[in-house]
DNA sequence: GGTCCCGCACTTACACCGTAAACTTGAGGA
DNA sequence: TCCTCAAGTTTACGGTGTAAGTGCGGGACC
């Protein structure tokens, strides 16, 4: 009856593995992963640590959750679309997730377990593939190319010194200071990129990531 | 004097910031990143934990000396041959390298500080694409996506649930049991991808690497 | 309405972590 | 012989994940 009133009359709303979930990513897009602890996550949902196990296993199994709903934000493939706008679109979405939760990529290493979303994910992507006449050995080969492609790209990009959103300022920046201390000729090939690239005013690392991709997809039609 | 001697009589070899890198390295390879702490790497060599800081400024300091060592294992691009060849070479290589070091990828996204085999490596690899006929704006889209694919590739085939090296009965023992757990028809293309290809007795995801790896090169020199 | 049960949050405790700071020691140079 | 100083040790602190036990409050039954 007055159940619901009742429950939200308690002092926090209920516990629950999403509302957990939910908010680790938050703390973990904020802080970084490495500073996500039990104890702040639960003081952030006014709770204490130990209460998070009542709905987490443990901390691998509460960021094997976190892993799946990053990968359930990613766009599935449009039905109705020829295949290299559907992987494109999908590609860009993905890039774009990761940068969103730079975390989730160290993760995938060591995620043994594939979430439901993770699943469907896939699924929805060989599908579209399939449907589009891919053999399945083809399906598999660009399936392995465009998610490598995906996940090394953006890796790089995040390892980067600096934010791909505040841009060319600080990469010029900071270009300059790693050269700074090298004997002038050490490198001859990295001081020529970073001078006639890297320190450009509106260089972006980012817009590199259209160009391998397009490339990959003609790699694939041709392979056809 | 017998300076040498002396140093060598002394209960043990003298802590260098080279031993205590070799030594977390073969650490991180056996137990797992996630397990090497300092006091743990301080036993192994027979010192106590905080010793190791009279040569590493930190522990992330020496995460950035590890990473460092293990780029230095990549094979550079050899002067002579043809720019396919010798980044061919240089990707295989690459890769081997991040499987015998599987600690090494996950810790890339959070480098700030490259160090000098890191720098030396970048280099020559654009040395050889320059020398090549490669504009400066070309030798950076290869390198990018060379990159990218190298590192994304590596780190899918490390996130899958078994070694690489045991190879084809584990994986289809693996996909047999995920698969289980769904309602028939769930995953549909999932299903057909691992019933076709991942519980074949020969199967071995790593093959996919070289098939990528020449479509790129292919698509760089249509670029060119 | 009274009773019981049990899910879920809490408390306590433990072993481990990175590292700051103060100490000991032993060899090299003056 | 004494001083200096680099390099290893000891101790300590605040943090971590989580096992184990406690207690409360609402839902379900008699």
């Amino acid at each position: 009856m007055a159940l619901r009133a009742k429950r939200a009359a308690k002092r926090r709303a209920a516990l629950t593995r999403g509302r957990i979930l939910r908010a680790a990513i938050t703390l973990a897009d904020r802080d970084g992963i490495e500073s996500l602890s039990m104890r702040k996550l639960g003081t952030k949902l006014g709770v204490e640590a130990m209460s998070l196990y009542n709905h987490c296993r443990n901390k691998v199994d509460m960021l094997d959750g976190m892993v799946d709903i990053v990968f359930g934000e990613i766009d599935l493939p449009a039905n109705g679309a020829d295949w290299q706008t559907a992987m494109r679109k999908r590609a860009i979405s993905a890039r774009q997730v990761l940068l969103r939760h730079p975390w989730a990529i160290g993760l995938m290493e060591s995620r043994a377990t594939p979430g439901p979303a993770t699943l469907r994910h896939h699924d929805s992507v060989l599908g579209s593939l399939r449907t589009a006449g891919f053999s399945v050995d083809m399906a598999a080969h660009a399936y392995s190319i465009l998610d490598g492609y995906i996940y090394g790209f953006t890796l790089t990009e995040l390892a980067l010194p600096f934010s791909t959103s505040e841009g060319a300022p600080a990469v010029a920046e900071m270009a300059g200071t790693i050269m700074e201390g090298f004997r002038p000729g050490q490198y001859p090939h990295l001081a020529e990129m970073a001078v006639d690239r890297a320190m450009k005013p509106d260089y972006k690392y980012g817009d590199e990531f259209e160009y391998g991709l397009d490339l990959i997809l003609d790699g694939i039609e041709r392979a056809l």
